[in-house]
DNA sequence: CTCTTTGCAAATTTTTTGCATGCGC
DNA sequence: GCGCATGCAAAAAATTTGCAAAGAG
């Protein structure tokens, strides 16, 4: 689970030339969080990525790992699987895809049906079972395109957590 | 964001059907929280999903909801977006899909082009601007094939939070 | 009547934030 | 030196679990 040298450096590379071009401090952490997740080819989280660097530098702490992962990400040089809030459901029985809004974190079924896209890889057979493929597609909806800047729910906090002693 | 009342009526059918056939038990909240999901085409995460049924019962708790909303995942009634557990990262930069493990998690790249996997169905250009498509291909992994059985990390909690005061 | 499910509350887990200090530029 | 980034700790958010009481089959 391990990437090659070479590759690993093209990556450090791509990433310290990124921040001098967007004006991003480039600080020893922030190194070793991308050198972390790009010399892994494990997919780590968070926690995985904090005890990689910890290796080097004892003391980060797993803020700033968060802090510099989703920094990375809105940089465009790391992905991520799974999203940042809460789990969501949907009971549509058809196979169809998901078009998802990244700033109002709406979703939409994709039902146009292209039935090579729900074939899995012949890649993914030698893996192992397949129980499901999952297709989705992220962007920035109509509606928030005009509306430009991302509304965030006023922070949850807010809200009475349930339904706990009304009165 | 409404699904039509035949369609719902369908949804509801085979839901009370599968309960009958796998021996769940139906209760008035389980039909509750169903009908919840399978109405709305917004797809709901587990809170929306508790204000919907508190429409009508007003004192079931958020812990119901998630309860029959993973039991109604097991049943194949609803799917998810997103991970329940924490989410991952990756710095993989050539277009890629991936293979998740159910059981262990573990994510594997799957490099195998197929340019029209890529290609984001037309029917999502309509709908905003589009940032990444990502193909997610879910099963069990030939290493939990063979041994049989999910087997969870023990509980996180054991480990000791963070490296605080390690004395 | 029995055994599952519920509601409640508290615990766990994951992620974010406030603030004083430190370091890249 | 200035201002953003860090570390720490604590808050917030999301989800799960233990247990007594209620209800389905």
């Amino acid at each position: 689970m391990q990437v090659q040298a070479i590759e690993l450096q093209k990556r450090i590379d791509r990433f310290q030339e990124l921040c001098r071009t967007r004006g991003v401090r480039l600080t020893p952490q922030r190194l070793e969080v991308f050198r972390a997740v790009a010399a892994s080819s494990a997919h780590p989280d968070a926690e995985m990525v904090l005890r990689g660097v910890q290796k080097r530098f004892p003391n980060v702490s797993l803020d700033t790992v968060y802090r510099t992962l989703w920094m990375l990400n809105d940089l465009g040089l790391v992905g991520t699987l799974g999203r940042r809030d809460s789990v969501r459901f949907d009971a549509e029985s058809r196979p169809h895809h998901h078009y998802v809004c990244r700033r109002c974190q709406r979703v939409w079924d994709l039902m146009e049906h292209n039935p090579t896209a729900f074939a899995p890889p012949g890649e993914a057979t030698k893996l192992g079972t397949i129980q499901e493929v999952r297709l989705e597609v992220q962007g920035v909806c109509t509606d928030c395109e005009k509306t430009d800047k991302a509304k965030r729910p006023p922070s949850k906090a807010a809200r009475t957590k349930t339904t706990r002693t009304p009165s």
